[in-house]
DNA sequence: CTGAAAGCGCTTACAG
DNA sequence: CTGAAAGCGCTTACAG
């Protein structure tokens, strides 16, 4: 079985491979006629592209790097990887494949940049989730357009993709004062991401708003220093009569922590989470949530990312996707 | 910023660039002396090789594809996303990266052959789940090394990867007699994948060596015709003392629904499950399952693809990975 | 509309 | 050990 190039069509048809590289790239410079004939011929050859010899020539490889750090997944069900996942069938549209990247605590702690961008196998990077500033500031020397998803830095110029995490956390805290309740507890190492942070941040907004005292005993860490999930959540002394989870996975945790010390979710604490994930829904009970609007950010980033490799001086800044909140049963009313 | 290709190197150090290629790619034919300055050089200049001319000359393309069928990422939590992401960690020792491809419903329909194999952006292809039949038949045309991961057709010389599913459910079954069980119903649509079937004949081989009768009102679909999950299962009039479910998944939504109907696990109806995924350990009470050990099922998988790479005529056939019962608090006693 | 020529950045076989 | 030459398979600018 012989390759079959650009040139052995040519050879066929008995014109230049010139025309069957217009043809077959909808270009312009060939009649119609010409190129369906091409086309109809490539067909019948069995003819795949080369995107070696292409990129070689175009100096674009048609690929985009996905950057996950290793911290995001320990677990198997990660939620980065379904994103990954969506954002490959979303760049299929841009003829575009995704590579994924996980960058590991080692090449993070020593700053190695990832292969797809030291082989230059893609046009662009998506860093999906936050990795430590010292790795962070090393990716952002690097010369090909990348976004931040889920996550940006106060210091930095790169573009990114979040949810509107101040707003959001100031509307599901909001709810629960709306429905009585007082004595609010934030769960979420509040320097581990941004998402946590502004999320927190929006949480003590609508505790002023309301004239609510912080609480310090009442802001509860679920990761360590390298990002990593606690096993075991800390609960304050004094049990609060509501809970603000920063994502469905740790609620989920609570909940079942909670029952387990004869705590009935409702009944004698509400609980709500984040980012409406599997977690929220098989939790019992289901878990009232926000909807990130995931389907959004990512083909926001898709197309934030395909503007920029055609135009790399354009900037996007940081983009606010909204989100709603989802009420489910986890959540009594007080009054 | 001016690119830096192996010429620029050789013209900084007054050389020519096959010594620089050969110094940079660990070849011989050049001094230590001279190769080390040359890479000191190169950093220094902040080279990176060029994937793209590379891959012209030697005909490799130092990435491979990972197809996942659309039908499996219907869930966010999808099982097949992180084994995507553990081959490509194992990928990154050969010096390879992963390109995932989602193959939808509609390419699979239509017979589209993936974007990675029709631009000849991979070397080879692992396929991750079972695809229809149709669909396989046309990748097998395919001039590229491909192997099979978590399931095989026996229909065809494709080498596969796969858990001992039929041993597996032969073991998981006589654990449930030997507990006392005789009723005994399997939760899975046996005609799904071979998975699904393999596990389904070594429960009934257990059943034929210990004299009990195989029901088929005890064979329970999972999945629709296209391999989604069904939202509810439908369960036999006369309910089984125990339950074998062809996943962890399918065994917690089974839980949830005995739970809601008043029937308590383990008292009333033993469950068991596969896969010691999340859902074991995040259902109340935790699953007794199996673990199919996956690491292992990976390490196998990228080298084998990465030997058929090197010699394409090389067959594996089916490799069978032992898994391991993990005994948890599911599975009650009658005895 | 059509095609000859140059060149993208490597690697390899070969000569010295 | 070192390097000149050829060539991988495309695309692009240009000439006809």
């Amino acid at each position: 079985m012989k390759k079959v190039s650009m040139s052995e069509i040519a050879k066929e048809l008995g014109i230049s491979k010139v025309s069957v590289s217009k043809a077959l790239g909808d270009k312009d410079g060939v009649s119609e006629e010409l190129r369906e004939k091409i086309k109809h011929t490539a067909q019948n050859m069995g003819y795949r592209i080369n995107n070696s010899a292409r990129s070689l020539k175009t100096d674009r490889q048609y690929n985009i790097g996905i950057l996950i750090g290793e911290k995001f997944v320990m677990d198997n069900e990660a939620y980065y990887f379904s994103v990954c996942g969506e954002i490959t069938k979303k760049l299929d549209a841009y003829g575009t494949s995704g590579i994924m990247e996980i960058i590991s605590f080692e090449n993070e702690k020593d700053k190695i940049l990832p292969r797809v961008y030291n082989e230059k196998k893609v046009d662009g990077i998506i860093v999906l989730g936050q990795l430590s500033n010292e790795y962070l500031t090393v990716l952002e020397q690097m010369t090909i357009p990348m976004i931040y998803f889920d996550f940006y830095r106060q210091a930095s110029k790169i573009d990114s993709i979040v949810a509107d995490n101040f707003c959001l956390g100031y509307q599901l805290t909001d709810l629960l004062i709306e429905r009585g309740h007082k004595e609010i507890a934030y769960v979420g190492s509040i320097n581990a991401t941004s998402s946590i942070q502004d999320r927190y941040l929006g949480y003590y907004k609508a505790l002023i708003e309301n004239n609510l005292k912080l609480n310090f005993d009442y802001i509860i860490d679920d990761r360590d220093e390298c990002g990593k999930l606690l096993e075991e959540l800390e609960l304050p002394k004094n049990m609060p009569t509501a809970f603000v989870c920063n994502c469905d996975r740790v609620a989920f945790t609570l909940i079942t922590k909670l029952k387990s010390l004869g705590i009935k979710i409702p009944e004698d604490v509400s609980v709500v989470g984040f980012d409406n994930s599997l977690f929220s829904t098989i939790a019992d009970p289901k878990i009232t949530t926000v909807d990130n609007n995931i389907e959004k950010m990512v083909s926001t980033a898709v197309k934030v990312i395909s503007k920029k490799i055609n135009n790399p001086q354009k900037t996007y800044d940081r983009i606010l996707v909204p989100g709603t909140i989802i009420e489910r049963d986890s959540v009594k009313s007080l009054n």
